[in-house]
Formats: structure tokens, sequence, C-alpha cells
RNA sequence: GGGCGGCUAGCUCAGUGGGAGAGCGCUACAUUGACACUGUAGAGGUCAGAAGUUCAAUCCUUCUGCCGCCCA
């Protein structure tokens, strides 16, 4: 006997999710252990940033990372979902120089020790803000092992790797070009640039030949960067250019020669087809400079001003060396913003006659992500790891099907990314984040060492002092991330962890971030683990807002989950309005918020049918027992079908991603098949005998199956019906084999459902009112099917006589039981039904006569046609008997 | 330029080589042993267009159009 506690008429997500997140706070279940006993299913949280508060996006890549932890402890594993955070270093560098500015600080004027001093405690303060939103939206992470980037065991790791791959040759100090944000003072990864569409210019200029001749026409978007032009580049099949290849052409203005040179990367139909070639200013002029062997001067400063006269890069502005002779034809352009040079050197080009055309055109420029300028690509003295030996073992781990990808098509985007993959610029010129291990003696020799000390005495033994400055700079975000999954189970230790929960089994992550950080975690995880840092790749799609926009504050449609999903809909409701709209090969969510209202009335929904359980007049049995077999009704046998087919099919979705399929079966089976029809068909006197049993046994289930995606309304109800156990979070995973399962009976009660359909859309013809009940006779064989006819009589609510007739299969009973109403209304029913099922003969017959159909089809295509050719025949006589009785 | 996803009811989306589906919205009725955050019923689609494969195409193939994403 259960206690008959007063349930609230509705179910409140604000009261009951905050109290029991706190409870299973409280009992430690969403630690582990590492356990060999047990299969690991461990899951590494992609760290996020201490900047943001959660936003929409989490929701759909984090959401599932719970929902796997959740499902795979109740299937008894060792699982486990290590959380923490990325510093994130400029993200956070930027919004603390934002922050300090309002009290009239800079990060130069505090120095770097007041300055992170600041970091820090601007870190204490609100680094916490996601953790307190992902409490909020029930995500059990195992909070005892969370991990920050910049802790102390993972710094070590960082430094180890560091050291271990300058050791190995695999990290080299060199000027490269790089992507450079003049307002940070900081190289960027390419992960921090973002291309965006812009109206700009395509200006056509003409370089004359040094003979005399006309030359050619070059088309660019860049004027100002001419002034570093070293060539001119063709392809080498374009006849158009051909005679020029080889000589020189000279640039206005500053009348320099430069050679026009053929190369393959020039697209002959782009522009004019004749590209200038400015290697210290653009990524595919590099390259092409390196091919060709050209000089690569510089014209561009750090602050983004035109710099003349031309240099040769160094890092010291008092070494630079001017390199052109015709400087003083540029001075006039000296100190401009890159911008303004620009307007001023096609104004002068236009005077000269040199400017061949100007024409508006659309093209996507690179911005920094964090101060919204336009990148610089520009050559620098910077630390890089050499990608080439890294990249093969990762991408054979793919090739060799090692990892996989989920859905497939993005193993592509991975392999693809390693394949052309460049040199990494690790080095940035910031603070905030992990000093590069780094030290030079005062002539600029290199020391790289694990610490201060090593350092020095390195010096010692190879240049005889230990006078010695540590390079100011950090590491790229990246480098520690990369560590992540190995790093936070405590390498560079021999951890017990480390042993039984690497590799992890699953990745979850978004497609943007694929060859950024799933590529160097699978990569540096083999190099410094030696094996695959997880088994598979899940990739969640980018969510949108419902018309397809990118969410973003600027343009408005940004949907902040903890202010106006969580508030309206619960935790529950969002988690579960958004994993209803993930599709495993869509890689767009176009958010709508209708499905979180959905899921919110449906906890609503099945709060209600657990408190008709509750007040029914009948005990609960304990747990989760059934009653014996031969007591249960049609409509029993049929519900723990049903409850068992659900079961199956969210336990296939979790197993494959399927998320919005596993959603989908439980909101049809919870709402629809338990709710609309299992529980009004248990209002009959026939169902008194078992039906609390199986109320509580298929809600007690169902929940359980529901848990992972909305654990908190389960968690209630569960605690509220008999059962096992302290919590659901570590209830066991519904069994199929403790499911029965009839076949039989589940036909049966579809086609009592069908029929009753039928009888209510007579009855709503008819103008039955809902509270009258219908008259309705069924045939006379049908009389001995007691649970048919109850199940008729209170889903249709109608007042069962008999005719003589009926024989046949219990369905074809079922279909004969008919409505009893003024001859008038039935006749214009019988005809308009004769006239469905004639047309439904025919196109069963024209397809039967089809020679083609016959031979061609499969068997079992033929004679299921067959078999409703029959039906509808019988029906259809049925039907035609039925009228002329009238 | 290379790669990828989408186009199905007013909206957001499922779905299947063999009779077009859901939710929301809309209309009507209803307070029936939990639920108005409800129930029942209804209206509403030549499944973007064209060609091909097939006995059969919304589904497979190709092309076209539009929307969007990623990489260069």
């Amino acid at each position: 006997m259960t206690a008959r506690p007063e349930l609230p008429k509705t179910y409140d997500p604000d009261i009951v999710e905050p109290r029991l997140y706190e409870r299973w706070l409280e009992s430690g279940v969403f630690h582990e252990e590492p356990d060999p006993a047990r299969p690991p299913f461990i899951i590494s949280m992609p760290p996020p940033n201490i900047t943001g508060p959660a936003h929409l996006g989490h929701g759909s890549t984090y959401t599932p990372m719970d929902v796997l932890t959740r499902y795979h402890r109740m299937l008894g594993e060792n699982a486990d979902w290590i959380p923490g955070q990325d510093h994130a270093a400029i993200a956070t560098e930027a919004v603390l120089v934002r922050e300090l500015a309002k009290e009239g600080l800079t990060r130069d004027g505090l120095g770097r020790e007041k300055y992170l001093e600041h970091a820090w405690e601007w870190r204490r303060l609100y680094g916490g803000a996601i953790n307190q939103s992902f409490r909020r939206l029930g995500f059990g992470p195992d909070w005892d092992r969370e991990r920050f980037t910049l802790d102390p065991g993972l710094s070590a790791a960082v430094i180890k790797v560091f050291v271990d791959l300058y050791r190995d040759g695999l990290i080299y100090r060199g000027t490269r070009l790089v992507n450079w944000d003049p307002a940070s003072q900081s190289t960027l990864s390419d992960a921090e640039v973002e291309d965006e569409e812009r109206d700009t210019f395509m200006w056509h200029i003409r370089y004359r030949a040094e003979d005399g001749g006309d030359g050619l026409v070059i088309a660019t978007t860049r004027p100002e960067t001419y002034l570093a032009d070293v060539a001119v580049a063709v392809h080498p099949d374009d006849e158009r250019y051909r005679h020029l290849v080889g000589k020189n052409v000279v640039l206005p203005i500053v009348d320099r020669a430069i050679p026009v040179i053929a190369d393959a990367a020039v697209e002959p139909e782009f522009g004019t087809g004749a590209v200038k070639v400015t290697p210290a200013h653009d990524q595919t002029d590099y390259e092409i400079g390196q091919r060709h062997d050209l000089p690569m001067p510089t014209v561009i400063d750090f602050d983004a001003r035109i710099a003349a006269p031309l240099w040769r890069y160094d890092e010291k502005p008092e070494r630079r060396a001017p390199i052109d002779a015709q400087a003083p034809k540029m001075a006039k352009y000296a100190g401009l913003d890159r911008f303004e040079g620009r307007t001023l050197i096609v104004e002068d080009l236009r005077a000269l006659g040199a400017l061949v055309e100007e024409r508006p055109y659309r093209t996507e420029l690179p911005f920094s992500s964090r101060s919204h300028v336009v990148i610089e690509p520009l050559l620098s003295l910077q630390w890089f790891v050499r990608m080439q030996p890294l990249a093969q073992p990762a991408l054979e781990a793919y090739r060799s099907g090692a990892i996989r990808f989920v859905p497939e098509r993005f193993g592509r985007t991975y392999a693809a990314g390693l394949e052309k993959i460049r040199d990494w610029n690790i080095s940035r010129q910031i603070w905030w984040g992990h000093q590069l291990p780094v030290w030079y003696t005062p002539s600029d020799e290199v020391i790289v060492a694990h610490d201060e000390e090593e350092a020095k005495r390195l010096a010692r033994e190879r240049f005889g002092s230990d006078e010695l400055r540590r390079d100011p700079d950090t590491l790229d975000t990246w480098f520690s991330s990369g560590l992540w999954p190995f790093s936070i189970l405590g390498w560079p230790e021999k951890t017990t962890e480390l042993e039984h929960w690497y590799p992890n089994q699953v990745m979850i992550t978004s497609r943007d971030i694929i060859f950024l950080w799933v590529s160097r975690m699978v990569m540096l995880g083999l190099r410094f683990v030696g094996k695959i840092p997880f088994e598979t790749v899940f990739v969640t799609p980018l969510v949108f807002d419902m018309h397809g926009r990118k969410m973003s504050k600027s343009l408005g449609n940004a949907i902040d989950p903890m202010t106006e999903l969580v508030p309206k809909y619960g935790a529950d409701g969002t988690r579960f309005g958004i994993l209803r709209q993930m599709r495993l090969e869509s890689q767009e969510l176009r958010f709508d918020e209708r499905f979180c209202d959905e899921a919110k009335r449906f906890a609503t929904k099945l709060w209600n049918a657990l408190r008709y359980t509750c007040t029914l007049p009948e005990d609960l049995p304990s747990a989760t027992a059934l009653p014996p077999r031969e007591k249960l009704t049609l409509a029993d046998r049929w519900i723990l079908s049903e409850l068992r087919a659900c079961v199956e099919t969210v336990t296939r979705a979790y197993d494959g991603f399927e998320f919005g399929v596993a959603a989908d079966a439980l909101l049809q089976f919870g709402w629809y098949t338990f709710c609309d029809w299992y529980v009004e068909a248990s209002k009959a006197e026939g169902q008194r005998e078992t039906r609390a049993a199986v109320l509580s046994f298929v809600l007690n289930a169902f929940v359980r199956a529901m848990h992972p995606i909305a654990p908190f309304v389960t968690e209630e109800i569960w605690q509220t019906l008999p059962h096992d156990g302290a919590t659901i979070v570590t209830a066991s995973w519904p069994d199929i084999a403790e499911m029965p399962s009839f076949p039989d009976e589940r036909a049966v009660f579809h086609t009592v459902i069908e029929k009753v359909e039928q009888l209510r859309h007579a009855r709503s013809e008819w103008g039955i009112q809902p509270k009258e009940s219908m008259r309705v006779e069924i045939p006379a064989a049908l009389a001995s099917e007691r649970g048919v006819v109850e199940a008729i009589a209170t889903l249709a609510r109608a007042e069962i006589s008999t005719y003589d007739g009926g024989e046949g299969s219990v369905r074809e009973r079922i279909l004969a039981v008919r409505a009893i109403a003024d001859s008038a209304k039935l006749r214009e029913r019988y005809l308009r039904e004769i006239g469905r099922l004639e047309s439904e003969v025919a196109r069963s017959e024209k397809k039967l006569a089809n020679d083609g159909f016959v031979a061609k089809a499969s068997p079992e295509v033929v004679a299921a046609e067959r078999a409703k050719l029959e039906e509808y025949r019988r029906e259809l006589a049925r039907v035609r008997a039925a009228l002329d009785e009238l």
C-alpha cells in the first residue's frame, strides 16, 4: 500500500528542478571512480570559455552529452562526464581589457603581474557563471573532477608537450605570414578569424611593360599593398599573357620594375587573369613567393599603417632594413592608416591614368572575432608547430576506422583539414594564458626548458652565463585544449583514470571546430599517449533562428536559454524541445520555441497521468510487479507491447545519436498511446483488477526511458510511484526482457482504435454531444470478445446492442461494428463509405491487373496487395448489406 | 573556386521505392473517474521545377532554380 500524497494539479518545474538538483549533488550520483569491472563510458566535456554565459548552442551540444552519460549510467556502465573550462586566451583578454578600461586602467599600465592578479580575480568572480547555467539545465557532469586549462596540473602538461615537441624538432621559431589583429596587437589563430561579406571595389590597375609596351592590367581589392608587389603572376596556359612572362612590368608612381611570372595558382577567369603578388601581405601571394623564391618586402606595420619605405621584416624595428631605392616616391604615404592610404593611392593612380577601372564588388573580408577589425596578414617572428608529422598518424587513425564520425560525412571535413594542414602559429602577444617556456640569452640564443631553474642550468652549460629573459608571449588557447582528453585525466602522471578512461568513448562537438580542435586532440593524443583520444566523434547541428539566420546579438535574434527558455518551460522542456529538433543528417537546427512549449505541456500531461494513477481506488503494488499474465486484459496486453516497442526505439535511438527520434517516440507513446488511449481504456469496469499495477508498471518504465532527456519530471514521477532505489539517476534502464509483448492483442487493439475513430467521426457528423452516449451495435459473433466490446463502449462512449451476423477474424468482426442512427443519416454515411471503398477496390484491381507489377514486384508486396483487395471487397460487401437492411 | 546540407500543409519540421504525416496556428464542439498547460472532430499539400531509371518515384540518378553552411 502506497501513501496517497496530495499532488498539485500542475507540475511546476521552477520549484521542483532546483530542489532535485540539490539532492543529486548531495548524494554524489554524478561522481564515479574508475572501475575496470564495468565498461567505461567517458565523455570529456568540451571546455566552455569562461567569458560567456550558456547560450543555445550549448543546449544542442551539451544536452546530448548529459543524455548519453545518464543513459549509460542506467545501463550499469562506468559512466563519467568530465567537466571543465577553457581560459580562452584572447577572448578573455579582450573582456578583461574592456573591464579594466571602465576603471580607467590599462593592461600595460598595470604591468604583467598586477594584470594577471586582476585576471584571476575576474575569473573567480565571473568564471563560474556558465556552471550555474549548466546546473540549472540539469547537466550532471562529475563536478568533483572539474578542471581548468590554467590549473597547475594542466599547465604542467602544456609545458611538457611544448618542451618535448621542441626537442623533437616539431616546434620552431620563424618568420612567417600570420593573422595579425592590429587592435589586439596579437596574432590570431584561424579560428578567431571570421570572414564577413562587405561591399568594396575591384580596382583594375595597369602596370606598363619595362620595354615601353602596354604591359598588363591587374585586378585587386587591396591597391595599397601594391607598393610591396614583387611580381605579377599569370596562369601558365594563359595565351593573353604568354608573351610577357619572364619580362618586367613597372609599378606606377614608384617606378619599380617587377617580373611577370607564371603560376598555376592563378585563376585565369577571375578578374583580368593577372594578379599582383605581395608575399608579405597575402596568404596566396606568400605561397607563390615561396615557390618562386621572391623577396618579401613589408609595407604594412603592426598598427596597420603604411610603413614606407619598404623594409625587410625584422622583429626589432631598429634593425629594419630599407630595401627600396625608390623610397622617396612613396614617402607621402608613410604613416597613413591602411584605408586612408588606399584612398590616396587610388586617387594618385587615377590621376596618373593607371587606374583602368573601379567597379563595386562584394567580397569576404577577414575580421578578428575579438576586436572586429579587419585582420592584416603580415610577416612576423613567431613560434610554430610543424604539423605534417603530427597530421599523418591522425589521418591514418581516421582512414583505418579507429576514429569514426557521426554523421559520416564530417570525417571528410576532418581529413580535408589534415591533408592541407599548415604549420600552426602558437605564440600570442597577450598575457592571459600559458607563457611560453622559452628564454633568451642577451645575444638571442634560445633556451627551451620546463622551468627557469632548468633554463638557467642549460644556459650556463651552453653559454657560460645564466642571464636570461623569458619570452613574454603566451600560447594559443587551442594548444592547451588540444591536450584536454588526457590532461584532465592527470597526464603526464600514470593515473588510474588515464589507464581506464582513455580513450574516451565519445567526443561531442559542433562542426566548426572539427579541424581546429578535434584534429588537434587526435594528433596530440596519438603523439603523447600513443592512442586515439576517443572512438566516435558525434557532430551536433548548429543552431539558427526560425528563419535560418545565425543567432547573433547584433541581429537581435539570439535566444538566451537561461532567461528566455528555462523560466518559461523548465529545464526539462528546454532540453526536450531542443533535442526534438535534432536530426542526425541535418547540419542546421532552426530553433522553434514551440517545441519547448509542447514539451512543457507534455510534462504536465504525464504529471496528470501520475495523479490519475495515484488517485485510483485500488492499491498500487510495490515497485514494478505486474499482475499474473492470465489476468492481463486486451488493453493491458496492448499497452505493454507498445511500451516495449517504445523502449526498443528509444534504446536504438540513443545508441545511434538519434535524439530527435528518441524524443519523438517518447512523446508519441507518452501522450498519445498512454494518456489518450490506455488511460481512457482503463476507466472501463473490466480494467479495475489490473489497471493500477499496469499503469504503475508502464509509467515507471517509461519515465526511466525518458529520464536522460528530461531528468527532473521523470525523477519526480518515479519518486511518487512505488520504486526501488534512492533516485532514478541510478535506476536501471528498462529491461526489454522483463516486458511482455503480445503481438496478436496489439493488432486487435489497433483495430479497436481504428473502429473507435470511425465511430467518433460519425458522432461528430451527426452532432451527438460528447456527454451523450451513442448507440452502437456489434455483430453477435463479437459478443464473446469482452475486452474488445468493453473497450469500444468506453472509448467511443457507446451503448452496445447486438445484431445477428459477423463471421471471420476478430479484426473483421470489429470492423463490422456499426453505429445506429436514423436511416437518412446512415444511408448518407453508407453511400459515402461505399464510394470510398469502390475507388479503393478499383485502384487495387487496376494495380493487380498490371502484368508488370505481378511479375516484377516482390512476392510479399503482391500478396499484401491481394490481401488488401480482399479486405476492401469484404468491407464493401458488408457496408452494402448494411445499406440494404435499411 | 572546392565541398556539403536543405526545398513536403499558413509556420517549424518528420517520413517512406507500393495509398501524403505531426505539432503549432485556424474552425467547431465539449468541463466525460488525471489533465483547458485538456479532449474530440474539421479545413488545409500536383512533396521546388524538368528529364531519366523502374511494373511503380515525394523517395533513387542527372540537370536547373532558390535558401544556407564549411573550406580556400
